[in-house]
DNA sequence: ATTAGCACTCAATGACATAGAGTGCTAACA
DNA sequence: TGTTAGCACTCTATGTCATTGAGTGCTAAT
């Protein structure tokens, strides 16, 4: 596809832009990196680059600049799985994670390492509750007409929330109610506890009366409305510091775009692959996201993907450091949380 | 201390710049506002004004553009406890509160109505865990070696955190731990459980046997592990509403004034008056939000201080809505807690 | 005490020239 | 035939300068 040369210099040019931020110029490259030819047979081949679309001259007698098309090539060529760069005295960071104990923590702490290694924005994905399956619940009660529902799911993740009953109750009736309902949902997955099933199972419990019966409703409506995926981040203002930001209005979409909860998680979502994924700018299925690149992860207990761990930032984004260190958390996250739960 | 003219002249200049955000000139002021007086009697009371700091002349030959003082006084005269402007329709939304059940969830909400009715950020900071008193403790046994302590306060705080133990424990010692540390630590402020406490009773349950005595040490750990105070955001983006965060580098200030937790409880729990409290600008100790205002007020239950609301916003903030909109809002809070809680 | 009139100030705006980085093309060269 | 030196050309960025206009302070008249 490109003869040796042709790569050599668009490898150049993508990391000197994505040093510098500036557009290149034949003369700077033949100075700053050895490439044994001239400024001139530079320029030819940048032609050449352009003209396939790998590089893009903001305007005429401007530098070139890598075209998304460009980057792909280099994250291709160049990136791969090579793990350069260690992450080593930074260890002892990432040995603060085995303390963790909950999960939200740990991911939480994961965003933390990855925005601060990669002076990105670090994004982390809790495992999908409704995905997940039941492994306990427990009911508290705080005063006579208000009740704690504690949930635990087989992928350690634990849910609280607070239900305010429209009748009172007894200890005992709670207790009661407890053990029914570990009794009978104990290992569904938390999707499939539906009003549907509500229905059936209102059958089998009618004995125990109404009142019980209106409070099971009332905690399953609570099991409902609680988030399908937490969304922890970090490092969220290392935008300002590329260059590509001091645009305020840039800034402020990227901004916010970290606030629409829902896109982020359907977008990062979306990458199921094995392994890392790299996104890069027009790549992307949204509007929003169309001039940023994504580096993406999946962290997965026995073959099923749990959850994602991502780093968003300019399409400019030092792939090579990214890679190398996301693929280094990750793994190291998924290690830590399979030997947890063993 | 001033005359009626000058003060309806600061007035007016004051209104016209919140609104207009530009420098307010004599002859716009004679037009906008019948003041019934000419540009030029204008003109001098306005340089009287400046002579006594109540507003600013950004250069010669421009207009004039209220100080910190001037804002004060503008405050203290026009403001007060007159609430204009009740929030009818929006009732509706406040409606949605009675239904939250954990006070977390209650105060993220409400901060969300601030914002929204305000344009404004909103911060809400939750009751302090550690001066609130144990209700309530509960152990729940995930699997051999691993915790779950759910702590109830008097204040209606919940909050969980997970313990890895060192090592195995069936279910029938957690019972026995759970049992002790009710009956020990019931009424107890949080602050006071430290690990002076432990030893002490460490002496009285000698008898349980080293194990358990090493898991509730384990567990006092994450109890002080726990964050204090609980920061709440909403409507952090708003600020790009506003001409004066146009310059990325106020907007990053800003924003990452945001992130500094610690900073922000330190500086809005120093607000302890009755009632509402409005900071303007240099009137704050710290450095980094000498050039915002805020809004503040407390929720109490039984005459003491839980928590607190505020808003967040450059100085030329429009104090009359925003106090109005507070007011408002941290009464139905109050109201609401103190009635959930009887 | 108020106001009309006027000279003055200064930021903002736009027109214009200049510098400099970089290109593409041509012709010479190995 | 591929490579390179040389050169004219392009286009942004930068700086200068004049113009405009909103607004002031001062003075003198009312």
């Amino acid at each position: 596809m490109l003869n040796e040369r042709k790569l050599r210099i668009l490898q150049a040019i993508i990391q000197d832009y994505i040093e510098t931020a500036a557009p290149v110029g034949s003369r700077t490259l033949s100075k700053r990196y050895n490439l044994g030819i001239s400024p001139a047979t530079i320029r030819n081949e940048m032609a050449d680059l352009e003209d396939l679309g790998f590089i893009i001259q903001p305007y005429t007698s401007a530098g070139r600049v890598p075209s998304d098309k460009g980057y792909r090539l280099y994250v291709d060529q160049f990136i791969s799985l090579k793990k350069t760069k260690a992450i080593e005295q930074d260890c002892l960071v990432l040995d603060l994670l085995r303390e963790i104990g909950e999960i939200e923590q740990m991911l939480q702490y994961s965003s933390k390492i990855l925005s601060q290694l990669t002076n990105y924005t670090a994004i982390a994905l809790s495992p999908q509750i409704k995905e997940s399956r039941l492994r306990h619940i427990q009911l508290i009660l705080i005063n006579s007409d208000h009740l704690i529902v504690i949930i635990i799911t087989d992928k350690g993740i634990i849910k609280k929330s607070v239900i305010r009953l429209d009748d009172k109750i007894d200890r005992d009736s709670v207790q009661v109610i407890s053990n029914f309902l570990n009794d009978k949902l104990h290992g569904l997955a938390v999707k499939d506890i539906t009003t549907e099933l509500i229905k059936t199972l209102s059958a089998e419990y009618a004995h125990l009366g109404g009142l019980i019966e209106k409070i099971i409703s009332e905690i399953f409506q609570s099991l409902d409305e609680i988030n399908d995926i937490d969304i922890f981040l970090d490092g969220v203002m290392n935008i300002f510091n590329f260059p590509e930001y001091n645009d305020v209005l840039r800034a402020r979409s990227f901004l916010e775009l970290l606030e629409k909860k829902e896109l982020l998680s359907n977008l990062i979502t979306s990458f199921e692959d094995e392994g890392l994924n790299v996104s890069i700018g027009s790549e992307n299925t949204y509007e929003e996201v169309k001039d940023c690149s994504l580096v993406t992860a999946t962290y997965k207990m026995d073959d099923t993907i749990l959850g994602w761990l991502s780093i968003i930032g300019p399409t400019r984004m030092d792939y090579s450091t990214v890679v190398s260190v996301m693929t280094q958390v990750s793994e190291f996250i998924m290690e830590l949380l399979n030997s947890k739960h063993k």
